[in-house]
Formats: structure tokens, C-alpha cells, sequence
DNA sequence: CTCTCATATCGGACATATCCGATATATAGA
DNA sequence: TCTATATATCGGATATGTCCGATATGAGAG
């Protein structure tokens, strides 16, 4: 896990945003057609209000930070929370 | 208390160093000819190896993010960490 | 007031981040 | 194959971050 990698991610607004809605998908994706258990695809995030590109690019710092999960099926990329990491941020933030 | 401040100021290593340095400034600034508990003092940041200037930015931003405090006795200003500040946004990441 | 020392701020160079439209890639289906 | 849709990547414009040396500010000492 790279502290400075995570860091970097959240430290954006629309980024922190992302990882929010990914806690309630039923909550803020319901117009998704495909089942949310497989996590929410990217195409779902455009309501930000940003270019598909822009959002495409956010949602790879994320992947990338590991802060989120990827799994391509079909044509689409489900995003889900990435827990275990996120908590072991969290934990390593003890020692701040 | 602002996340984005918080988290842009935490997004740099060095910052986070000087952060993680005053948890024990007696182990890490022994050579300071001021008693450690007024805080430590700007120029001890130097060790770094960055200019006296951008030492100061850092702190700057440190502050502007309320994760240290600062007191100016005479010609020196003191730094602390702000462990209130930083257990609050410690806290507040449990809704990461 | 002047000199000195500590810190802050300014101006400019350079790097990184953010955004977009355009284009490339991947997959599905006719 | 050819086409349509979803996502990723590229190239370029602009904004922000980081660094430095130079200069300004603040405070003590003489």
C-alpha cells in the first residue's frame, strides 16, 4: 500500500465523491440496468457532470491507488469498493 | 475542519515527515538550543536539504491545514503537531 | 536607528494535475 | 466482417504545486 499514491487520490473532491457513492450503489445508481451487486459501472459516474474521459481517468487514480476494485464484463468495467484497503489506510493513518 | 486542505497538505512526503518528526522532537531535534516544549522551531526544518523558503511554504501549508500550531516567541515560531485536529480528521475518515 | 538573525513572501522556472475533444481499443451482436 | 457501445488513451490547454534565490518583514541587541 503507497501512502503517497492514496493520499494523492483522495485528494481530490470528486474523488472522495466516487468512493462515497460506491457505499450506497442502490442508493445512488439505481438507473443502472445491470444488477449492482457487480458493482457499478463507469459509465454511471458521467453524472458528474465531467467528460467520459475525465471520469475514466479519475476512476483509474482510484483503481490505481487500489481504493477500488475493476472486473470487466462485456463491454463494461464494474467499480466496487475496495474495503480491505480502504481499512488498512485507515488503520495506517494510526500512526499520523 | 476542510478535507480538501487536510488531505492536499497530507498528500506530500515531506510533509507527512514533519508531521511524523514532531511526535518526538526530542529524539529529532536534540540539537535545538530551545527547550523542546515551546515546539520546534522553523530552522530546524532545514535538515531536510530544501531552501529556507520552501521549509517555510511547507510549514505554511501544514498550518493552513490546522495540523500544527504555531507561536512566535521573539524572532523564532514554534511548531507543534495539533493532535486534536489530527485525531478529528482521523475520525472523520471512518466515512471514508 | 542600525545591524543581525529568523521567518515570510515574491517572481520565475519547471513539474504535475486536471480537463477536454479526438481517437484507439475491446467486446457484443447483426 | 461490419457496426454499435463502453472504456481507455492521446495531445494539448490551463491550473496548481514545488522549488529556488532574492527580497521583505518582524523582533531583539547594541
Amino acid at each position: 500500500m503507497d501512502h503517497d499514491v492514496v493520499l494523492r487520490a483522495l485528494a481530490h473532491p470528486l474523488r472522495r465523491k466516487m468512493l462515497e457513492w460506491l457505499k450506497e450503489p442502490e442508493r445512488h445508481f439505481s438507473t443502472q440496468d445491470h444488477p449492482l451487486e457487480m458493482g457499478v459501472c463507469a459509465g454511471q459516474f458521467e453524472r458528474c457532470g465531467l467528460s467520459q474521459s475525465s471520469v475514466s481517468a479519475h476512476l483509474a487514480t482510484l483503481a490505481g491507488a487500489d481504493l477500488v476494485t475493476t472486473r470487466r464484463v462485456g463491454q463494461w468495467v464494474f467499480y466496487k469498493r475496495n474495503e480491505d484497503a480502504i481499512a488498512a489506510f485507515r488503520s495506517s493513518l494510526s500512526d499520523l
